[in-house]
DNA sequence: AACTATTTATAAGA
DNA sequence: TTCTTATAAATAGTT
């Protein structure tokens, strides 16, 4: 289709191959175009010169479908970022926790009265003191825990009757 | 280019849509074949018939293009199920830290003398026996603190000479 | 970038 | 679908 038949091979002279691309990538949207309307088909087309220019088609029908492509990949990169920034997010919160974890270990064994070797003596007196009101606090607790089971064992007994009495005498001793 | 020229638009009657596609996407591939040889281009060309039929054609210098890109999505890929898999880690990492902590915490109110309201009078029981020997532990460390304290001065007080011994006695008050 | 002789693609018909 | 063929369209070589 033109002045004169041509083979089918790699056109040598640069200027020549640049204008019979220039040309033919015309013609070849073109067509696509027209398939992709005559026909109702998809038609995407993608070109690289060689000097890696990029030229494409897609038709408006494929649109939708390079549309879902694109949403995909966009959905796919989003995801991605979202994943390493929520990656992150856990990474901080794992070092936090873990940070808090030790200090409150180190704590507890010094409760436990263990690791003491690197507390000075205001330190030790701080902790005994903690410590004396902490038992302070359990033993009121024990009272109490008492006088109620007391109180309850009283009542029981007031129900069984009188003539129990000797046996609450036995239990409270 | 036939016997009758043609409006771009589509051809409702199926049977020679479906020609019609069949013998352009024909000549489309040709020329998308054609461009990429004459001009040492890459096309990459996609057709999705009305009946949903794929067609597609690549020029052999597109293939390095589409294994790149194939390479590029499935390291795409791989990152994604990696990244998901580390997430997970993650997660679960922070879930058993915060257990942990949580624990601990509950723990070292007990040992505070604080929330003792749901420990049983055995519990309290324990409680109190383990502060207890907290406690000895502690006053022990104090006594040897105070003790290597005089020592200390001691060995200072001596090198200072007898003269201040009088001195040591005060401080030592 | 425009022209145009020619080749190529293809619409309509068989 | 395939073949045919008249004709439209594309384009190679030229200006």
């Amino acid at each position: 289709m033109g002045r004169g038949k041509i083979v089918i091979r790699r056109i040598d002279d640069t200027t020549s191959r640049q204008v019979t691309f220039s040309k033919r990538r015309k013609g070849l949207m073109k067509k696509a175009k027209e398939l992709a309307i005559l026909c109702d088909a998809e038609v995407g087309l993608v070109i690289f010169s060689s000097t890696a220019k990029l030229y494409d088609f897609a038709s408006t029908s494929l649109k939708s479908v390079i549309e879902r492509y694109n949403k995909a990949k966009e959905e796919q990169q989003h995801q991605l970022s979202n994943l390493t920034s929520q990656f992150q997010f856990w990474q901080k919160e794992v070092e936090i926790l873990r940070q808090q974890l030790y200090t409150l270990q180190e704590n507890h064994r010094k409760f436990m009265g263990q690791h003491l070797s690197g507390l000075s003596f205001k330190d030790l007196q701080s902790l005994e003191k903690q410590l004396e009101t902490s038992l302070r606090g359990i033993r009121t607790k024990k009272g109490n825990l008492i006088h109620q089971d007391n109180l309850e064992l009283y009542k029981k007994v007031s129900l069984i009757g009188q003539e129990n009495l000797e046996l609450y005498k036995q239990v409270a001793s």
